[in-house]
DNA sequence: AGCTATAAATAAAC
DNA sequence: GTTTATTTATAGCT
């Protein structure tokens, strides 16, 4: 507890008439059973006090152990937090997620592509690529995802607001914590529809919703 | 304290050679200082303690109140546990990460990119994208990404573990969570080079790694 | 991988 | 946002 130490108040009977009139002026902690909270405001509180907290776990984490750390949450607005080193989000997300959006119905493609063997670029399987290109076709497709972010920017106007710092932002930087001032990030969606389908905003329709605006 | 509900010994004097003997058994836990743990055995016991401990707390978040988590953890050793919905992951990469691997130093390309306008594709700024073209362009991402993905698994035979399913798998299938089955994975690398540098395990190095197999 | 005593997180109330 | 009482997490041992 960094914060305010209990303080000791057996010597300090302020608030004397508070104590005769109500001993336990709170119930403390009480046990709850993990299921959706169905309160609204409740819900807000409990979501901003333990998202707090696991970031803070998290931050601890990564200190004592010298490991990177990485989370993102969706709140049920489709507000994202993040905590973390962002290599380690674009580490996994190469490595373990094959299906990004849906694939293309391969219908309706504009004729933008230049076609190599019939097939356009995006098409070649990976089996065509030599691994001595590997390295290459990894640097394209850097520069493609590089492109579309500022795109998206520009189309969406995206609106970041650095939240307060990680907990244990020095030391975190002593073991080579990347992106110092963006450990923690909320970004605010505005675009969001008029139902509280937070599901919404995943991987497969963000992009139509930032067209919209 | 699902397991184990705190026993009222009071009532129960076994092993009262161990009372009389040693009152306290252990000195409970310790305050500990926030800093690399130095011991590594020390280090390892810890990182599985709160590791669990935190993807408990993110199972017990996203239930409460009903948002997407998902965490990625690398250990010193380059092993990746993650927790959550790979969607969240992606989302977030795409919008929030906008370099991922270092830029090519423009150099030593190989003569594959077909040129247009004097520009590889993937050098093409996104203004020259129509935004009518973007969700092509997307598209266009996701097969190369998907490929690519592909090609890292021939490459490197990509070893997947399931780890002990999530603490409340149930209601988070019930706020459609997704992957149910993946929600907890860990990854064996064993392509690392003899020193412990985690570091490099970073998205910038990742694929000269798995070249090495 | 278990156990215990203590530190830390947090549900309610303010 | 603060405080309090209680639950929960976990450091040190085995």
């Amino acid at each position: 507890m960094e914060y305010g130490e209990r303080s000791s108040t057996a010597c300090l009977p302020l608030k004397e008439e508070k104590l005769q009139q109500n001993p336990k002026t709170t119930k403390g902690r009480q046990k709850i059973e993990i299921k959706q909270i169905s309160e609204e405001s409740k819900r807000q509180v409990t979501f901003s006090k333990r998202r707090t907290g696991l970031f803070k776990k998290a931050a601890e984490l990564s200190v004592l152990c010298g490991a990177q750390i990485g989370i993102i949450t969706f709140s049920r607005r489709g507000r994202i937090y993040t905590f973390g080193n962002a290599d380690t989000l674009v580490e996994n997300y190469l490595r373990r997620t094959p299906v990004m959006l849906r694939s293309h119905p391969g219908g309706d493609m504009a004729n933008e592509g230049e076609e190599v063997d019939g097939l356009k670029w995006w098409e070649r399987t990976v089996e065509s690529v030599p691994e001595e290109e590997m390295e290459e076709y990894m640097t394209a497709l850097n520069g493609l995802r590089d492109n579309l972010w500022t795109r998206i920017c520009q189309l969406g106007g995206d609106q970041t607001v650095q939240m307060n710092a990680p907990v244990f932002q020095n030391q975190m930087a002593e073991i080579e914590w990347k992106l110092t001032d963006e450990n923690v990030t909320v970004r605010n969606d505005q675009g969001q529809a008029g139902d509280d389908g937070y599901l919404d905003v995943a991987a497969g329709t963000f992009l139509s919703q930032i067209r919209k605006r």
